[in-house]
DNA sequence: CAAGGAATAT
DNA sequence: TATATTCCTT
């Protein structure tokens, strides 16, 4: 297990006669990351309880209630909702706490209670879930792990906060009342639990920002309208600051590499020395036309190409999703070691001659993907929490990701909506590089958006889909080192998508499972110095999350055999660049 | 004073 | 590194 968001949100009920207490506890759970409701008679908890069944993880109780003896309220909810129950009060003799426990109290907390004991709390929930799970499913630790995620419902989503002792399950040390923490009743001197950014938050961050309108985003803004508990102003700022930067980091990739295009320079030497095959989700606001008309001129141009060749592409290679999923997920541990290792490795092989550091984006081959869905642009963007890679916790943390059609329902009003793209560019060492910018096509991710992590997979290592492509420079062709291998995912194949594109200049390079699909007459295009960028992606559901884990290791593959150089090495891995990196 | 945002701290 | 906090400007 690991330090997830798990005990954040956690919804407490707090039953007191006291009022004084009642706002001291409830301020003192709030600080825990806790969703608090506070009442203090103990029939109105009940009340409350069966009226909102479900809508609550614990319990927390006086045991002295004016209007019902604390330990029948213990009673009734051991019997009705079998909540987890904490009692309390001021004194600590042992005959009440015997009973409180012998009632079904879960722990018995002594007034003034601590700081440090309504942290652990969600133990008690942690542990009840757990035993629910291992009841009816028995398992594996992960799998238990993800159903265990699962029994929380609403509850992951709810989760945003890491807790810096989060270490969990850790037995609840014995309340030593030795340490003067003041924190007792005020619990002024806990931290402040630190947001972690999750999939479920980046979402509704994004969401925000694309429903205010990129120019028009502001803090409060966002706030209000991502409407999350807890949340504030200042963490919203944070977030908004760093993805501003990656932002402009990516709009600054663009330039450069239209600059690149630009001039023209056909010359080639030597081999790439860096191939730099790095992807990244991203997302094109559509404002950020404002803020960088470049690229979305680049992408407005480059969305009807895609759109068309979305289409054929469908057409041509039909991929039932379900199979899909299937296919990823059983091939992922194969193409790791081979398919797509090989044929990457094939590709990057080539290697150009060491050029200027300077020119570098000029001779990087940036692959541009973005994918949407029916109009629905592709959210995810940013880098998630890298956690762990464990599979639950990919599960964890994807599952949860709202589906783009239901949660982003475009309209018309909807301005943001950037036509999918990919587009690589290719620069030959030393200058010359444009091409073109092509534009490929994706394939099935057209369903939905898929992280990154589901893009590339298609697209180079899977057989999913078939996809990218892009358009490389003639010179490129002729450059061309005869000997490449062939891209035994890849197959090149012409596309007159972009019409200022001579055909043969333009071939694009379309995955496949199968090698012996590729055209004959087209050769293996060497690729000096490649770089696959920016692959937005898409479709949530469309990813196989148990994938995405296993595409890690296999871009870690990629390096591996590629020997990248050091430089190389500075881009992040899949799952890093998700937000952004340098 | 509140809010935004860059800079800086952790 | 990612997020928090501070500080300055509006």
């Amino acid at each position: 297990m690991d330090a997830t968001a798990f005990p954040y949100g956690l919804r407490v009920l707090v039953v007191d006669d006291d009022p004084t207490w009642l706002k001291i506890l409830e301020k003192m759970l709030r600080k825990c990351s806790y969703e608090v409701t506070t009442c203090g008679l103990a029939r109105v908890a009940l009340d409350i309880l069966r009226e909102r069944k479900n809508k609550f993880d614990i319990v927390i109780s006086d045991v002295n209630m004016p209007d019902m003896d604390g330990f029948k309220l213990l009673e009734h909810i051991g019997l009705e909702m079998d909540l987890p129950v904490i009692m309390m009060s001021i004194d600590g003799e042992t005959s009440r706490v015997m009973k409180g426990v012998q009632h079904g109290a879960c722990d018995y907390l002594l007034k003034p209670v601590r700081m440090k004991e309504l942290r652990n709390i969600w133990q008690h929930v942690y542990r009840k879930k757990m035993h629910e799970v291992k009841e009816i499913e028995g398992n594996d630790s992960c799998d238990d792990l993800q159903i265990l995620r699962n029994s929380f419902e609403g509850l992951d989503e709810k989760s945003l906060f890491m807790r810096s002792d989060s270490d969990t399950m850790r037995k609840r040390k014995d309340v030593d009342k030795d340490h003067a923490d003041q924190e007792s009743s005020d619990g002024n001197t806990v931290k402040k639990a630190r947001v972690v950014w999750s999939v479920d938050l980046h979402q509704k961050f994004v969401n925000a920002v694309n429903q205010i309108g990129f120019d028009k985003v502001g803090p409060k803004k966002i706030l209000d309208l991502m409407n999350v508990p807890g949340l504030t102003r200042e963490n919203v700022a944070s977030h908004l600051q760093k993805y501003r930067l990656y932002l402009s980091r990516l709009q600054k990739q663009n330039e450069e590499r239209i600059l690149g295009a630009a001039r023209q320079d056909f010359s080639h030497k030597g081999t790439s020395e860096n191939l730099n095959l790095r992807s990244s989700f991203q997302e094109q606001p559509s404002n950020i036309a404002n803020g960088y008309p470049h690229a979305s001129q680049n992408i407005q141009t480059q969305a009807n190409m895609l759109d068309s060749q979305l289409e054929d592409t469908k057409s041509t290679v039909p991929l039932p999703v379900p199979d899909k999923k299937r296919t990823l997920a059983s091939d992922a541990a194969d193409s790791q070691n081979v398919t797509s290792a090989s044929s990457l490795g094939g590709v990057l092989s080539f290697k150009s001659m060491p050029v200027n550091q300077d020119r570098k984006p000029s001779e990087t081959m940036i692959l541009e993907c973005q994918a949407w869905t029916g109009g629905i642009p592709s959210k995810q963007f940013m880098q998630y929490p890298k956690h762990n890679h464990e599979r639950c916790d990919l599960l964890g943390d994807y599952s949860c990701l709202p589906k783009p059609d239901l949660e982003h329902p475009v309209g018309p009003s909807n301005l943001y909506a950037p036509p999918p793209l990919i587009s690589m560019s290719c620069g030959m060492e030393g200058d010359a590089r444009d091409f073109s910018d092509v534009k490929p096509a994706i394939m099935d991710c057209i369903k939905s958006l898929s992280p990154a992590l589901t893009c590339t997979v298609d697209s180079v290592s899977v057989q999913l889909s078939d996809t990218v492509v892009t358009s490389i420079d003639g010179d490129l062709k002729s450059s061309g080192v005869d000997g490449l291998p062939s891209i035994k995912d890849c197959c090149l194949d012409q596309t007159n998508s972009q019409g200022s594109l001579r055909p043969s200049q333009e071939p694009s390079i379309i995955g496949s499972t199968e090698l012996a699909s590729l055209p004959e007459d087209l050769p293996s295009y060497p690729l000096h110095g490649v770089s696959l960028e920016n692959i937005g992606l898409s479709s949530i559901d469309l990813l196989n999350y148990s994938d995405a884990m296993i595409l890690s290791g296999l871009q870690s593959n990629w390096y591996d055999d590629l020997e990248f150089s050091s430089e190389m090495m500075d881009y992040p891995s899949i799952d890093e660049c998700l937000f952004a990196s340098s």
